[in-house]
DNA sequence: AGACGTACCTGACCGC
DNA sequence: TGCGGTCAGGTACGTC
């Protein structure tokens, strides 16, 4: 699940965990993504949760002893509270055990994402955190931004959108849902958006990802005790796994682009005449 | 420097 | 029921 707004979900169901303390951290699986660090250790009993904090698609827990933990869920992670510690699932790779009897739980199929710990100062200067390029629900994201970005760009815009480099947080999923909703074919190269196709990109980067944490915070007052889904999503999407349905007389079709697939109303969404 | 294919890993699903 | 093939929401890395 975890694209911009599944993460924010996410994080926003890590508020509870706020002002707890440590009891123990248990690692079961080290070797995820990258090999969870020793500094893992360095989360000492007794320290708080201080703040939870999404950068992009990256999860942090800021402790008052001064370290950090951050979490990527990859493509199949995902956090749970639970209120009893003593029952792991499969897949389940690693434990904070706080007081209040909370366990904060990293549970991933497929070992895609990540956890890293050292102290905060470091961790923000970390690469996968300074390369990020800016959020895609900044206030500060706009057409002068982008066509800083990607003026020049011969990339096909719905690549240009998966570029955590460019932007960050926007997955395969709302990219395609951005651009129907924008109108914008995924074949359009970044250089030949004009400026008011751009306006109406952030646009709709906006109203979609802000839709898609409206609906996933219903699911949040049940967080502590179930396992995290944000069920509804799926009934949701216009365009994503919707190969063949009819959008006001058009079809929606599958394409693949650098690998990943993207889906899109050719009807609706014209390859503008570029001059 | 930038663009592209590939690799990482497990599970779900489909057709036979 | 089982097998093989394909696909999956992310990112880094080697290669050109």
């Amino acid at each position: 699940m975890p694209e911009l707004p599944e993460v924010e979900t996410t994080l926003r169901g890590l508020n509870i965990l706020i002002g707890l303390k440590v009891i123990k951290v248990h690692v079961i699986t080290k070797k995820l993504r990258y090999t969870i660090p020793n500094t893992i250790f360095k989360i000492e009993k007794n320290s708080k949760v201080a703040k939870v904090e999404r950068i992009a698609k990256y999860i942090l827990i800021h402790f008052d002893s001064g370290y950090s933990i951050v979490i990527h869920l990859g493509m199949s992670g995902r956090l749970k509270i639970i209120n009893k510690s003593n029952k792991t699932y499969k897949h389940d790779h690693f434990l904070l055990k706080l007081n209040k009897s909370k366990t904060l739980v990293f549970n991933d199929a497929r070992k895609f994402g990540f956890i890293d710990v050292d102290k905060s100062l470091i961790i923000y200067k970390r690469r996968y955190i300074t390369s990020l390029g800016i959020d895609a629900l900044s206030l500060k994201l706009n057409s002068k931004y982008l066509i800083k970005k990607i003026g020049k760009s011969e990339v096909p815009i719905k690549q240009i959108l998966l570029n955590q480099k460019i932007l960050s947080g926007i997955g395969n999923i709302y990219a395609s849902e951005i651009l129907f909703d924008a109108k914008i074919s995924p074949f359009v190269k970044g250089r030949l958006l004009k400026t008011k196709q751009m306006n109406s990109l952030i646009k709709s980067i906006r109203k979609i990802l802000k839709k898609a944490i409206k609906l996933g915070g219903s699911s949040i007052r049940d967080y502590s005790s179930s396992d995290g889904t944000l069920g509804n999503f799926q009934s949701k999407f216009f365009v994503y796994n919707q190969e063949g349905k009819t959008i006001s007389k058009y079809k929606v079709k599958k394409v693949v682009q650098y690998g990943r697939s993207t889906y899109y109303c050719p009807g609706l969404q014209k390859e503008q005449n570029s001059n």
